[in-house]
RNA sequence: UGGAGUGUAGCUCAGUCGGCAGAGCAAGUGGCUGUUAACCACUGGGUCGGGGGUUCGAAUCCCUCCACUCCAGCCA
């Protein structure tokens, strides 16, 4: 079946044009002699309105009945629309139905909550919203993948399963193999995980961080993009249990490398949204947030602020605003001190650097000063952190050092220690939440309305 | 995981002081019409989230469980 994309024949199609299209029917409006059909395949936001004639055969027995969501394909010409909305249209010579929607199909031509759709994960692309999400993040991970190819950076798949126990994000998926109602038991009475699949107990990767950082270490750059798993019990609208994470890692790059890659990166994406998917990004300016398109204009054109955490820490004391939570120099930033900076100081996105070394990882830089790292994150408004990086601690003996003072094991490190002992150099790096890229993006509210099909407590259905 | 809120027709919601279960949309039937979430009329459609309690009587008050949403934490 040769059928055309409705986006092409909308936006390369003349009157007298002969096409074929295929798709599912949005709603159907009877006229006297003819019905009007309007059919989405999914290319692009717009649907095509058909014309189906009295006249053709399956007139009275099929298109007449045509419900919403019911599945078709149109032969005709293209032809001057003389109504409203529309600049063409298509005149049916015949009109396939491949299925016709019974009445409890649960879309209906109206909006729905998206929490509704998200219990029908299996039919909410079919809606504009989504539909729209799914290309636009379609669009996104293309566009990554240019910035970073464009850039010499090398795209590593970094595995998904790992028996490195602590890696310090966060609660991890045990993987086994073993029969968990009766497991086999070392002489403690302990489950024996040398009996499992991978002799030691496996998890699935909460990053691909120090895998990228060997990588780095001989292609010099290096980037991964794959998808990560968090076992936290979290609830918000901007966590998932498994979501995709943008990790580049570069040999010879400090920190202010590392910003400057950074920054540069989320405009890029931002831009190329705009460029490129100008329909989508129209949709969600009129339905989803009406100042969008001036947000992301104002992102791409914007200069990020930067600000050492210590300096962000007298802002925030010198602010005339009652937090919830005390700013005090050595505690972590809190959401509500983190939309501050973005959302009211500067107005923009900001990155705060040097971070006190208790809140931050054992990898991290440290500072001459003794109490700061070279860690950054980027904060967006509204989404609060986008990214997350540093430069690593490249000195053998210093981080050494750190793990034996956070009473981490340096066996379980060997290799990672081993990468500073055979021709160490300083490397930097960072994380960027995919989704939350896309929540910046899109303007959603809640992060399981920007990916295909989200993973949080209790939800794991298609 | 803590705090707050919500749960009523397929969907979105209203339901007053505890007194016969409602509207719009969707579906079905008929009508009208180059329509635009088309329109008009009629028809069918209910475990009021589940369980328990108070009461002559509970969608409504109380207890409990479940689900979802938002805020916070964990972070990306």
């Amino acid at each position: 079946m040769n059928t055309g994309r409705i986006s092409t024949v909308l936006r390369n199609g003349k009157a007298g044009d002969a096409v074929t299209i295929a798709g599912w029917v949005r709603t159907r409006r009877d006229a006297k002699t003819f019905s009007f059909v309007e059919v989405n395949d999914g290319s692009c936001v717009a649907s095509l309105q058909v014309i189906a004639d009295q006249s053709l055969p399956n007139y009275q027995a099929d298109i007449v009945k045509l419900t919403t969501g019911s599945a078709v394909a149109c032969r005709g010409v293209l032809a001057v629309s003389p109504g409203k909305g529309q600049a063409l249209e298509l005149r049916a010579a015949s009109f396939t139905v491949f299925s016709m929607a019974p009445s409890d199909f649960p879309l209906q031509k109206k909006r729905h909550s998206f929490e509704y759709l998200r219990e029908i994960g299996h039919l909410r692309p079919r809606t504009n919203s989504i539909a729209a999400v799914a290309r636009l993040r379609n669009s996104m991970s293309f566009a990554a993948h240019t910035f970073f190819q464009e850039r010499g950076f090398a795209y590593v798949h970094t595995p998904i399963i790992g028996t490195s126990d602590c890696e310090g994000a966060g609660e991890m998926f045990r993987v086994t193999t073993l029969p968990p109602d009766n497991p086999p038991r070392d002489e403690n009475g302990g489950v024996d995980f040398t009996k499992d699949f991978f002799g030691k107990k496996a998890s699935l990767t909460v990053s691909g961080q120090l895998e990228a950082e060997i990588y780095a270490l001989s292609l010099s750059r290096a980037y991964t993009f794959g998808p990560t798993f968090r076992a936290e019990d979290s609830n918000t609208p901007r966590h998932l249990a498994e979501f995709w994470m943008i990790e580049p890692e570069a040999a010879f790059f400090d920190l202010d490398d590392d910003m400057a890659l950074a920054e540069e990166f989320v405009k890029y994406l931002v831009r190329h949204a705009l460029d490129k998917n100008q329909d989508d990004l129209a949709f969600f300016n009129e339905r989803i947030d009406t100042s969008l398109l001036a947000t992301l204009s104002a992102i791409a054109e914007s200069e990020f602020a930067r600000v050492s955490y210590t300096d962000a820490i007298t802002i925030l004391e010198k602010a005339n605003e009652s937090f919830d939570f005390k700013v005090a120099w050595g505690s972590d930033l809190q959401t509500e001190h983190e939309r501050y900076l973005a959302e009211t100081t500067f107005g923009k996105p900001v990155i705060v650097h040097d971070y006190p070394k208790q809140i931050k990882a054992f990898y991290m830089k440290q500072n001459d000063d003794g109490k700061t790292v070279r860690a950054m994150d980027v904060l967006v408004p509204r989404i609060g952190e986008l990214i997350g990086g540093s430069e690593r601690e490249d000195r053998f003996d210093v981080l050494r050092a750190r793990i034996a003072e956070l009473g981490l094991s340096e066996k379980d490190y060997w290799w990672y220690l081993d990468l500073r002992k055979y021709g160490s150099a300083p490397h930097a790096g960072f994380g960027l939440g995919f989704e939350r890229l896309m929540l910046l993006v899109t303007g959603l509210q809640n992060i399981r309305e920007v990916i295909p099909f989200p993973r949080w407590p209790g939800n794991a259905e298609f």
